[in-house]
Order: C-alpha cells, then sequence, then structure tokens
DNA sequence: CGGATTTGACCGGCGC
DNA sequence: GCGCCGGTCAAATCCG
C-alpha cells in the first residue's frame, strides 16, 4: 500500500508537471512557494503576454487532462526527469526513487526576473544534502515513515508524532493562475477545513481537503498580495482514486487513473462544488510554440515543484465551469481532440506523461539548480 | 437533513 | 524558554 502510494507519488509528480507544462505552455513558472509574492516573476510573462494568451488560457482542469501530446519537441533534459522520475523506464519503480518532494531541481530562469525567484525558497525545504539523505532512504523507512505519517494524520495531526522524526510532506506543486476564481475547480471535491490570514497579504489562505475518504491530498489557495489577479494553489499529496468527476462532455475521457495522480490534478467538472473553474484549451502546436517563448520560465527546488500559471482572467467565471470544451465564448478550443484523441490507457500515460514532460520543458530550465 | 463552510482555538515547528 | 507562524481541528453555522 505505501508502495503503491508512493509509486502514485511519483507518478502524480510527473505527470503534474507534464500536465501542467503542456496546460500552461507559456504561462507555466515553477518557483520557490515564497516567491509568490514577488509578481514580477509573474509579470515577466503574464503582462507582456501577446494576444496569443487568449488561446493560451488553460484551465487548470485541461493542463490535468491533456497529456497526449505527441510532440517531438525536447524540452526536458535528463537531469529533470531523473529528478521527477528517477526510473523513467519504468513506472513501478521502488517507492524510494519517488521522493519528489525533494526533487531538487531548480530551472534556470529565463528571464532576468527570475533570479528573485531562484533566491527564494520554502523555509521547509530542506539542504540539498538533506535531499540526498532522503532519496537514499531505504524503501522500508519510506514506507514506514508515510504509513505512519498517514497514520498520524488520519487519526489526529494532534498527537504526539515520533520525535526526531520531522513530519514528512507529500510532495507539493504550486500553481499560479491568473484568475479571478480562487478556487479552482480540478475535478476532485474538496472540503474547506481552514482558513488563515496570510502574513503581509490582505488575502487569506484558504485550506482544503480531498472529501474522498483515505485520500489525504491537500491544497492550500491563495491570493497574491502584489497581484491580487493571481492566484496560487498548491497541493499536495497524491490521490489515491479516481477523479470523481462527473462525466460530462469530453473530460471523460480522462483517464482517472491519471488524474489521480495529478496531486490534485484532475478535470473539471461538478468536482468543486460551488467552485468555479477554468476552463481552457490550446492546441497542441501553439503550446508548444508558447512555450519556446523566452516568457515560460519554469522553476522547480525541493520539495515543491512550483508551477506558475498565468491564466487570462476568465470571463464570467460560470463559462468556463463546463466540460465543454466549445462553451468559453472568447475562445475557441481548437481541439477537443485534444482530449478526444487520447486514448484512455491509464497504464501508458506514465510513460507518455514521462515523454511529454521531457518534451514540454526547455532543458536549460532544469539544469543543476545550484548553478543558480 | 446532510454536507460544506466558517472561524476561533489549538498544536507543533522554528527562530531568536 | 518564548513568541511567532503555519497548519489543523472541530463546533457552529450555512446552504441546497
Amino acid at each position: 500500500m505505501a508502495e503503491k502510494k508512493t509509486a502514485a507519488t511519483e507518478n502524480s509528480l510527473k505527470n503534474t508537471a507534464a500536465a501542467a507544462a503542456l496546460a500552461f505552455p507559456n504561462q507555466m513558472m515553477m518557483i520557490p512557494e515564497n516567491s509568490f509574492s514577488n509578481p514580477n516573476t509573474l509579470f515577466d510573462i503574464s503582462c507582456e503576454q501577446p494576444h496569443h494568451q487568449k488561446t493560451s488560457s488553460f484551465g487548470f482542469i485541461d493542463m490535468l487532462s491533456v497529456q497526449d501530446f505527441t510532440t517531438p519537441s525536447s524540452l526536458f533534459d535528463d537531469d529533470f526527469l531523473q529528478n521527477i522520475t528517477p526510473n523513467p523506464s519504468s513506472f513501478l519503480p521502488p517507492p524510494s526513487s519517488t521522493v519528489p518532494e525533494y526533487s531538487e531541481v531548480v530551472n534556470t530562469p529565463l528571464t532576468p526576473n527570475s533570479s528573485s525567484m531562484s533566491t527564494s525558497s520554502s523555509t521547509d525545504q530542506p539542504p540539498p544534502n538533506e535531499d540526498h539523505k532522503k532519496t537514499t532512504q531505504t524503501v522500508e523507512e519510506e514506507e514506514e515513515e508515510q504509513e505512519q505519517d498517514q497514520q498520524n494524520t488520519t487519526k489526529k495531526q494532534l498527537k504526539p508524532k515520533k520525535k526526531k522524526e520531522k513530519r514528512q510532506r507529500e510532495p507539493r506543486f504550486a500553481f499560479m493562475t491568473k484568475s479571478e476564481i480562487d478556487h479552482l475547480d480540478d475535478g476532485y471535491r474538496w472540503r474547506k477545513y481552514g482558513q488563515k490570514a496570510v502574513k503581509n497579504s490582505p488575502f487569506p489562505r484558504s485550506y482544503y481537503r480531498c472529501t474522498s475518504t483515505a485520500c489525504g491530498v491537500k491544497k492550500r489557495v491563495e491570493r497574491s498580495s502584489e497581484d491580487p489577479s493571481i492566484v496560487v494553489t498548491t497541493y499536495e499529496g497524491t490521490h489515491t482514486h479516481p477523479c470523481p468527476i462527473t462525466p460530462r462532455g469530453s473530460y471523460g475521457l480522462m483517464p482517472a487513473e491519471t488524474a489521480a495522480r495529478l496531486g490534485g490534478g484532475g478535470i473539471i467538472g461538478e468536482g468543486g462544488g460551488s467552485t468555479s473553474t477554468s476552463h481552457f484549451v490550446i492546441p497542441s502546436h501553439q503550446m508548444f510554440q508558447q512555450q519556446l517563448t523566452p516568457r515560460t520560465t519554469i522553476f522547480q527546488q525541493q520539495p515543491y515543484i512550483f508551477r506558475n500559471l498565468i491564466t487570462p482572467p476568465p470571463p464570467p467565471p460560470l463559462s468556463f465551469s463546463t466540460t465543454s470544451t466549445t462553451t468559453n465564448p472568447t475562445f475557441n478550443p481548437p481541439a477537443p481532440s485534444l482530449f478526444q484523441e487520447r486514448p484512455f490507457c491509464p497504464s501508458t500515460s506514465l510513460a507518455r506523461d514521462h515523454g511529454l514532460l521531457q518534451d514540454m520543458l526547455p532543458s536549460q530550465m532544469f539544469k543543476d539548480p545550484k548553478e543558480e
């Protein structure tokens, strides 16, 4: 079970990265979490976004569901892939190889401003050496810790935890989305369990948990204090269940399993309940063009992989909440095929994702993070 | 009425 | 040791 979970975790990381890259080609950035407050990094790619932004308005859902791009582009290099998928040839690697939670990948910023992003890092990020320790941890240890962690989590965090052992965190993925909607619908059902005021920010941070039992995936949603139009969504953990999305429209074609591995990623649907959703579609060829623009900046730093997607402010949110790819009045989704063409083949999705991941991000982005 | 949200309290980690 | 802060709990409340 733990093994399964671990593998899933790894896969989620991989898939999420790929999906994010696919979905937000020219908007995606991976940056340290505390760089969220730095709008410059965002504007670097968002404000200057040309007209094509409209067509790049990828929804969160789309991002998570679109995976089957078969592009020859090779934007990922092995470094990154190995960090994300230590065992690229196999998608059932030993759990210890997962450790994406501390995958240390910092991408070389493509923008001048990005330096600010690379310098900052989350406070709870262990030093690289520690990462290594983690990665070299034995499978048993990992599993035990994960189980313990899970138990602690499921039972109650108020319970005394094992000393020494720092609470291990699931891999986290942060998305920055330019949206009026705080809680983007990703196809999963979330229950809000807390809200806290964010220091130095007028906007509170909301805490959500996947409502599915035994699924400990959490996410945090907050707005950038610098740019209120930007929503930072941070996922933590991996779904252990299929996406509960209602089979509406083409989204139903997305393999639930894959969605579940997306660490909060999923497909649009009723899942979010009252929350509105973003929905964007972009043609694959366009995506790849865009992702090659200089404004595409991707940062990764352990233990998180941050993806910043700046999506244009959605029209009336409700217009995005549909699963139909043609409901966006301001944007003509060229490719329902993005979803429909994708074979329902979860078992191969990982391999696909791997390839996608590799294809989606510039190799230079995944060079040695410490080069910064 | 059941599920989701709100919100104040609580806990643990961390820095000083 | 203490205070700050992020994260979580859980009772109260809201809502469909």
